[in-house]
DNA sequence: TGCTCGATATTCT
DNA sequence: GAATATCGAGCAA
C-alpha cells in the first residue's frame, strides 16, 4: 500500500485495503492483523459519515492528508478506528470493521480480556475489538500509517486477490442502504450484520 | 437462541 | 436532553 494509492476516490480505495496487514508496536509488544472487512465513509457527501456536517475536534484528522489513523470514541465505551483517504481537505476515510491476528496472537488475547475461552477469530472480529486486540485508543489518532517508524504501520503487501462482497453498512442511522461495506467472501472473522435499532427510553 | 440493557464521549437539537 | 459507525453480560424461553 502507497500513499498515492490512498489518496484516490474512496470506493476505489476500500477494496484495496482488504487483505493488507496492519501491525501495532507498544511496550506490550507487537499485533498485526489481517484486514478482512472495512466500510466506506465518502466525506461530505455521505449523511453517515462524522464529516459531513464539517469539521469538529474529533474528526480533525479526516481532512488531513490520506494514509493518517482517524480514532473515535463512542456509545460511551468503544474505540473504532479509520484510515483517512482522499488528498487533503477530502474528508473520507475507511471503517476498518474486522480482521484476523496473525502476529502477537497471546498479546491480543490478553487485551481481550479472556486468554482461554475465545476462539481466535473473535478476537478481532468488529471494530471495537479491533481497537482493543491492537490497543488502539484516542492516543493513536492522527499517526502516519506509512511512517517506518509509526507506532501504528499499513504493511507493504499484496492485499485480497480475489473479488470482494459488498452490501449496506452496519448499525447506521443514515443511509442504510448504501453497499458500501467489503469484505472477504467466507472469512470467518468478518463480524455480523447488525441493522441500526433506535435506542428505546423509559 | 434471542432479546434487553448499560457504559457515558461527542455532537446535534 | 437525545442519538450514535458497539459490545457483551444477564436473563427468558
Amino acid at each position: 500500500m502507497r500513499r498515492s494509492q490512498l489518496a484516490g476516490p474512496v470506493l476505489d480505495v476500500a477494496p484495496l485495503l482488504l487483505g493488507t496487514v496492519l501491525r501495532t508496536t507498544t511496550a506490550e509488544g507487537t499485533v498485526a492483523v489481517r484486514m478482512t472487512e472495512v466500510e466506506a465513509y465518502d466525506g461530505p457527501n455521505d449523511p453517515g459519515s462524522h464529516a459531513y456536517r464539517g469539521q469538529t475536534p474529533r474528526n480533525a484528522v479526516m481532512f488531513g492528508p490520506p494514509g493518517h489513523l482517524y480514532v473515535y470514541f463512542t456509545y460511551g465505551m468503544h474505540f473504532c478506528m479509520n484510515v483517512g483517504v482522499g488528498p487533503a481537505g477530502t474528508p473520507s476515510a475507511v471503517l476498518l470493521r474486522a480482521g484476523e491476528v496473525i502476529e502477537g496472537v497471546d498479546l491480543a488475547r490478553t487485551r481481550r480480556g479472556n486468554p482461554t475461552s475465545k476462539s481466535n477469530r473473535d478476537l478481532a472480529r468488529g471494530p471495537a475489538r479491533l481497537c482493543v486486540a491492537l490497543g488502539i485508543d484516542r492516543e493513536q489518532d492522527g499517526v502516519d500509517l506509512l511512517a517506518k517508524d509509526s507506532p501504528v504501520r499499513l504493511l507493504d503487501g499484496p492485499g485480497f486477490d480475489g473479488t470482494p462482497s459488498t452490501g449496506p453498512r452496519v448499525g447506521l442511522r443514515e443511509a442504510p442502504d448504501w453497499p458500501w461495506r467489503f469484505w472477504i467472501p467466507d472469512d470467518p472473522t468478518v463480524s455480523p450484520y447488525r441493522p441500526h435499532v433506535p435506542k428505546r427510553r423509559t
